[in-house]
DNA sequence: CACTTTTCCCAAAACGTTTTGGAAAAAGGA
DNA sequence: TCCTTTTTCCAAAACGTTTTGGGAAAAGTG
């Protein structure tokens, strides 16, 4: 059996032949020392800039690309991020997700990191997948999407002092980094906007209990309310389930149009919005004239839908980038705590936001 | 600075404290070579059974995961999958593609793989993003979705014999391994039961041309005709556009309603769907009722909407778990033109495919 | 010139596994 | 009993990097 040179063996008969050239075979080819081709890779001052600038154009040269799995050994870490996403909860609607997704992939590519994705039926395999990604050693740091209130992802990584930051926030009292969106702050300003336009009876149709974003979109329609002077009823605030989105916002609608003195407005997460729409169909009312509409999130039916739909535009490829450099940072060894980003939330004002008729 | 018996240095201050044991670290609890302990792990016969047992409860007990950046350097494996995905075509429509994503996801679990995700923004970067994969020996095998009749990415792989697999088909001679619904199948089976109800001027809106997909949906389509002695209308067919299908859709629905003999029924990509109600709704005519309608994917709002869409549902869970079984095998060393799976698509009838009026 | 400092390079160790190639002990066969 | 075979274990090498801890040569310094 020929052996290289090198001492590599070349693979016989199966699968993928490797063509990439060896640091070894590099320094060979250079007749240095591996230690000093690394060395010259990694700009260390103790290598001659002659020498520097001919090792790196023959790497160039010889298309080579220090094998990652090995660096991952001798440097101790594993330059991977972890994350894990839930399809039950009707999570990817359109662009929303993939935007984040979109810009914490691009962060973790340009630092060289690996980005390894979990898919987990429920909260329980969510769980697990998190751990045989953190026990196992797979990842240097976890991102958290889609937070409840009491989170027990959070206690998990928190008690064994692993990197992390979530996008949202939750009830924890140890410190610990997040990047948020304002929704308390969006929804005053949707909420302040269509009682300045002459609303006062402006329905919420929130997101299910036990998440921690509708806590927030909650408190800046009853801050909202407040400062325009107008009432709270019960009666106009519902919650919708993240399992059937259109089918529980439907039913919604529906009820809270029997009421004896009916909404003008109504604000929600876009996500519902077919139901809600669907609902007012049936009623015969039409969105926008007979009913003033702010969503929050921008989804693509949000644009194309006439009246086009008045909406809360969250940044997410902004959010998502950030998230990946406050990870970076963390898992150096930053402090945690120092972390702890809200972001604004734009409005964008279409053909859904009348005053009422 | 103390250093552990076992020689591991201890983190200090900053980052996660690995606080898990090491081969080594076992192998001296057991009073036994790391040798041993690592192939009575791997259920070597030349390890009695005893002593199996033993370092087998003991690694348990003390909750030993080898470590899998060192296993793989080791194996010369980085038991990792790439994918790609790009969000800029709308292509996150709700359940298909996280179900797709979920089969993946679950099998390369089982596998004790892991799934590496890139997220490109366009042809280039996906591009981009899998030679970094592939070359930067990140993966051991690649997954391809959203595949076009000429696809780069396709000859790029078979030229350097690296292993992936399709989801979908292409135009390419060498044998390579695919999972693909069988679009024309399915199309050819829509399109005859609308002319089994008495249709005779059946609509095709299909996908993006460059892509491989809609090329099996004309073919069914057209088949269709032909075995229920239709003819073909080419005013009767159109592509909408991925990075719009809802404006692309309600511009094609206006316009084939100004023809002359304008269509009973419409096939299509359930992805378009809200453009064609909209269409519809605009010239007054009831989807179901006025004009039958059957969509590919079980989108929620197939679901959701009255009257409920009719479709074809692709297993897109199953495909995915097949992609990763083959795949595996390909990266065994298999012969990838083996497996080429084409799975047959259901059709779900429910309330838009009623006889024309 | 003799000494110190700086520059430039490298051999060896380490990261944590798995695989290779025995070797000692036990068991079997005559 | 002696030889062969089987069973059970292990030391050393290997995977491809980076880091450690010098060391030789060149350049300053007095």
């Amino acid at each position: 059996m020929f052996l290289e040179q090198s001492g590599n063996r070349i693979g016989f008969g199966e699968g993928f032949k490797s063509m990439t050239i060896n640091l070894k075979q590099l320094s060979k080819l250079l007749k240095l020392s591996p230690t000093t081709v690394s060395r010259a890779l990694a700009d260390y001052p103790d290598v001659s800039a002659k020498t520097r600038a001919r090792v790196k154009q023959m790497a160039i040269q010889q298309g080579y690309q220090p094998n990652p799995v090995a660096r991952r050994l001798q440097k101790g870490k594993t330059e991977t991020i972890g994350i894990v996403i839930t399809p039950e909860q009707n999570y990817f609607s359109d662009t929303f997700f993939i935007d984040l997704l979109s810009g914490i992939s691009n962060q973790i590519t340009r630092a060289g990191y690996e980005l390894i994705l979990g898919v987990a039926s429920d909260e329980e395999h969510e769980m697990q997948s998190m751990r045989r990604m953190v026990e196992g050693k797979r990842v240097d740091g976890m991102i958290l999407t889609l937070i409840r209130e009491q989170d027990p992802r959070v206690g998990y990584l928190l008690d064994r002092d692993f990197p992390f930051v979530l996008y949202g926030r939750t009830r924890e009292t140890r410190p610990y980094a997040f990047v948020d969106m304002d929704g308390k702050q969006a929804f005053e300003k949707a909420c302040t906007y269509l009682a300045g336009l002459g609303h006062r009876r402006i329905a919420l149709l929130n997101g299910e209990p036990g998440f921690m974003f509708p806590v927030g979109c909650r408190e800046g329609y009853e801050s909202g309310l407040f400062l325009s002077g107008l009432e709270l009823d019960p009666d106009l605030i519902r919650e919708w389930k993240h399992k059937d989105p259109s089918q529980s916002s439907y039913r919604w609608t529906l009820e809270l149009f029997k009421n004896d003195n009916p909404p003008t407005a109504i604000l929600f997460q876009t996500e519902a919005v077919n139901g809600i729409f669907k609902g007012l169909d049936e009623l015969d009312l039409q969105p926008g004239k007979d009913v003033a509409l702010i969503g929050y999130d921008d989804l693509e039916i949000a644009r194309i839908h006439r009246p086009s739909l008045s909406v809360l535009r969250p940044q997410a490829r902004e959010a998502g980038q950030r998230v990946v450099n406050i990870l970076m940072e963390v898992i150096k060894g930053e402090d945690p705590g120092k972390f702890q980003e809200i972001h604004q939330v734009e409005m964008v004002i279409r053909e859904t936001s009348l005053p009422p008729s």
